[in-house]
DNA sequence: CGTATATGTCAACGGCTGTTGGCCATTACG
DNA sequence: CGTAATGGCCAACAGCCGTTGACATATACG
């Protein structure tokens, strides 16, 4: 038995990270339809066939490289009053360590899986981590969505459009600014 | 002369304007590569080489189809403390009225040209008409970046990702919620 | 009326796309 | 050692794309 255990085979899960990591890439880079298979391909060092076979096909592809986990903390134990400035922290921190979510935003716009997926994560990562904070329970949906507007407008703004004043903040600077907006959204009244 | 005066033509501008009308509906729900040319010369009701001859190629054509004026209000007008309602309300507005917005958020997240031109308007006309209302040059330009962060997020969540909880929003709660986000950017301490 | 010009259609081009099937090399295993 | 399977490459396909040029029609004007 070779390396892991799935596939009988020799080396093929090194290729397939190796697919994966180019298809992220691209997909960050340029969108879902600009990153072509045969793109992907020779940045990974192989042919073209060979992602067929081992993703089936383009769409299948982007599903296992949008696949990712937010790794929010646990909210619960942190401060009150510094959750705004956690959170925002957090998400600078997973967007700029991971392309994942770069290429997620970037596909969305124009690629329907993509944006189902994002608001899959929505639904699933960050209403159920965040919803805790919420006291009341009417207004806890609205509250997220207003944070994911705040968060995403930022990460827009920062990763995929580069507006200068945006992007000559330091990360300091955007949690200084960020955080009240955050923790306002959560926590202020009606 | 048969109606305006640039061509000496008979018609003309009314197919014209029929190809930008079809394009930016496109533009606007596809993005920049899925909205083809033959998709919009159909929409438009007429042949794929009229887009030709009219525009050039598709990216003079889009590059037609996202000219745009934001129509900012004279805000040294209003009330010192409504200004944050005011922007937000009236971008609100816009983002409804026209689908340009929408066609040139969506075609930048992949298209150079598009968010060279996205970068244009930020400069060239959010920030001569909001920087006024800054005390300190210094730190405009950044307050500045931070509303168009909420704002475009507002934008995304709402328009084009269509998340839920931001979709449900009316638009009184929207003002209700942003306002004093976006006047807290542009006249908070540092 | 005749002719030039604008308006529009049609068919085709080269290029790039996702995708497929067949062929070679290398390795694992009896 | 021989055989089967796995990893990988190559060439080709059908389809769509932007773009082009030749050709038909209708209008404007001398």
């Amino acid at each position: 038995m070779p390396q892991k255990g799935k596939p009988t085979g020799r080396r093929s899960e090194t290729t397939k990270a190796a697919i994966l990591a180019a298809a992220r890439q691209h997909f960050a880079a340029s969108g879902y339809e600009r990153a072509t298979i045969r793109i992907i391909a020779a940045d990974a060092g192989i042919d073209p066939a060979m992602v067929m076979r081992y993703f089936g096909n383009k769409e299948k592809l982007f599903a296992a490289a949008a696949e990712f986990d937010l790794r929010l903390p646990d909210l619960a134990a942190v401060p009150r009053g510094t959750v705004g400035s956690v959170l925002v922290g957090h998400f600078l921190d997973r967007w700029e360590s991971d392309d994942t979510l770069q290429a997620l935003l970037r596909a969305a716009v124009s690629y329907k899986v993509a944006v189902t997926r994002l608001r899959a994560v929505f639904a699933t990562q960050v209403m159920p981590a965040v919803a805790p904070l919420c006291k009341d329970r009417a207004t806890a949906a609205t509250r997220i969505g207003l944070v994911a507007t705040q968060m995403l407008g930022m990460a827009l703004c920062r990763y995929v459009l580069r507006l200068p004043p945006v992007v000559s903040l330091d990360r300091a600077a955007v949690i200084r600014w960020l955080a009240p907006t955050i923790q306002r959204y959560l926590t202020a009244g009606p």
